[in-house]
RNA sequence: GGCGGCAUAGCCAAGUGGCUAAGGCAGCGGUCUGCAAAACCGUUAUUCACCGGUUCGAGUCCGGUUGCCGCCUCCA
């Protein structure tokens, strides 16, 4: 089966078919290292993680490229501001990124450039557009020609007459249109500086992904992503600049993630209701975010909230509790049953057959241009499954059931490991979500302990209305309490 | 002003021509439990913003109306 995908170049939906067989490559543009990544930077990279991941799956060869923006006016502006270099900038920020991507689970790409080492290439490609007679010098500035390249517009759909009719932008009068964009700039007093043939400067804002895209992957390749707001223009430039120069197709598919919302409020800094990835992952464990993230169809807009991200939290608690129950039913060993397929009958045989077939529904949503709430929705027709077939309290599973629930959790963990959830132990995930809510509710554990101690006593001595007064006055706090024959154990609702 | 997107149950969200409109959360009834929790079973949209059209057949295609949103400036 192949991969289907939305283009946002051909605004349709495409049969996936890579220009060497069995080998993808994509390019994803990464950020502009002056500050910390924010909720829609995890948004981005967990999309085409989870896609690098399955077309991974799938069983191509796949070089990943996302890169570094080193060079830039705000890098600038904040080591001017700190008085240092943008080098140390550059590096505090892409620190802190892979950071915050590590801790997401986040998939190291297969290269990580950074503009800065690729001055040397934009010069030369910068070279080869005004040799073409596509791009002006004025100033030592060089701005690349839009007129002249006739398939300028066609990715964000409008002609440059559509938006000539809107302009809304400064008129500069160094331009011959409004719409050339620099590719290269003339330095300031001040400011960083490379040699070239038009002067000390540095590179425009778009030429380092044409260059980079090219060294990693050729003229050519398979995939361009993004988020959406970069379809216009940096998208639209990269495919000017590139094509310009080659005279060949840029990247054969173009695939763009929609936005995150706060509260249904555009995010942005100018409305201060940015939210980091650190506060983030303070609040919820990293596979809570994923799930929230991969909860919606990539290319859809999602709003953030703290009853959207209690949702996903209950979700992630369905899954968990199934893994636990079933390991719980193993006796903690990871090869229990000896048995084979053909040993089973019946119900066991039933319930096999269900479950087994996990992977071929996640790879039919997933075919289908990524549809991960899908492939969730298999999931949890899963978790259903297992927690059906689940011995009840203290029955001791047969060899069949045992085979049963041992496949249940191969197949969640490999449909898991192409998601990057569903990974850690559970008892693992339990602790750390508990730990995280007691500390954001600032609850005092030893007191509910305590009380979840005092109620076991009153249980013992059969006074009920005791032990329900201390369940109600913890669950007055959102602890909720869960009696087994051998314990009582608490968590947070 | 130009370009584009979206509208599916109380909420979130799949489904883009054809079996009974996935799944999650919340709710209700039942099983289980000292009572709960978790889990399971059942239940919760004769209907997919509205109006018209195409078709044997439309949530799904076409036209219009209304409402929300994004991009056009740095932005994931």
């Amino acid at each position: 089966m192949t991969v289907r995908l939305y283009n946002t170049l051909t605004k349709k939906r495409e049969e996936f078919i890579p220009i060497e067989e069995g080998k993808v490559g994509i390019y994803v543009c990464g950020i502009t290292a002056y500050d910390v990544c924010h909720i829609g930077h995890a948004r981005s990279a967990v999309v085409f993680d989870v896609i690098y991941r399955y077309l991974k799956y799938k069983g191509y060869d796949i070089t990943y490229v996302k890169n570094f923006t080193d060079v830039d006016d705000k890098i600038i502006g904040k080591a001017i501001a700190e008085g240092t270099d943008i080098g140390e900038i550059a590096e505090r920020y892409i620190r802190e990124h892979n950071e915050d991507m590590d801790r997401l689970g986040v998939a190291r790409p297969t290269a990580a450039p950074r503009a800065t080492e690729s001055i040397k290439g934009m010069i030369r490609l910068i070279e080869t557009l005004m040799e073409k007679g596509l791009a002006y010098v004025v100033d030592g500035d060089v701005y690349y020609s839009v007129e002249k390249f006739s398939g300028y517009g066609k990715l964000s759909g409008r002609s440059l007459d559509d938006m000539m009719a809107g302009a809304r932008i400064d008129i500069d009068e160094k331009k011959k249109n409004p719409f050339d964009f620099v590719l290269w700039k003339s330095s300031k007093e001040g400011e960083p500086w490379w040699s070239s043939p038009w002067g000390k400067g540095r590179p425009g804002w778009h030429i380092e992904c044409s260059v980079m895209s090219q060294r990693f992957l050729g003229d050519t390749f398979d995939i361009h992503g993004g988020g959406e707001d970069l379809i216009f223009p940096h998208h639209e430039n990269e495919i000017a600049q590139s094509e310009g120069a080659t005279g060949k197709p840029f990247a054969k598919y173009w695939i763009h993630n929609g936005f995150i919302k706060i509260d249904s409020e555009k995010m942005s800094k100018s409305l201060g209701n940015t939210l980091t990835i650190k506060e983030i992952l303070d609040a919820y464990h990293p596979e809570v975010v994923r799930f929230f993230i991969l909860q919606r169809h990539y290319k859809s807009y999602i709003d953030f909230s703290d009853g959207a991200m209690a949702e996903a939290r209950g979700g992630m608690e369905r899954v968990y509790t199934a893994l636990k129950g079933i390991k719980d039913a193993l006796g903690g060993g990871e090869s229990v049953s000896d048995l084979s397929e053909k040993d089973l009958s019946g119900e066991d045989k039933t319930a096999f057959e269900k479950v087994h077939t996990l992977p071929v529904r996640f790879t039919e949503a997933m075919d289908d241009d990524f549809n991960t709430p899908m492939a969730l929705g298999y999931i949890f027709d899963t978790v259903r499954i297992i927690n059906g077939y689940l011995p009840r309290d203290g029955a001791q599973p047969g060899g069949g059931t045992l085979f049963v629930l041992q496949d249940a959790r191969e197949r969640i963990r490999e449909v898991g490991k192409v998601l990057g959830l569903f990974l850690e132990e559970p008892d693992d995930y339990f602790t750390k979500s508990q730990e995280r809510e007691v500390s954001k509710r600032g609850l005092d554990v030893e007191e509910v302990e305590r009380l979840i101690d005092e109620r076991k006593q009153a249980r013992e001595a059969k006074n009920w209305a005791r032990a329900d007064e201390i369940r109600d006055l913890l669950a007055a706090r959102g602890i909720v309490l869960k009696d087994t024959p051998a314990s009582t154990t608490w968590k947070i609702e």
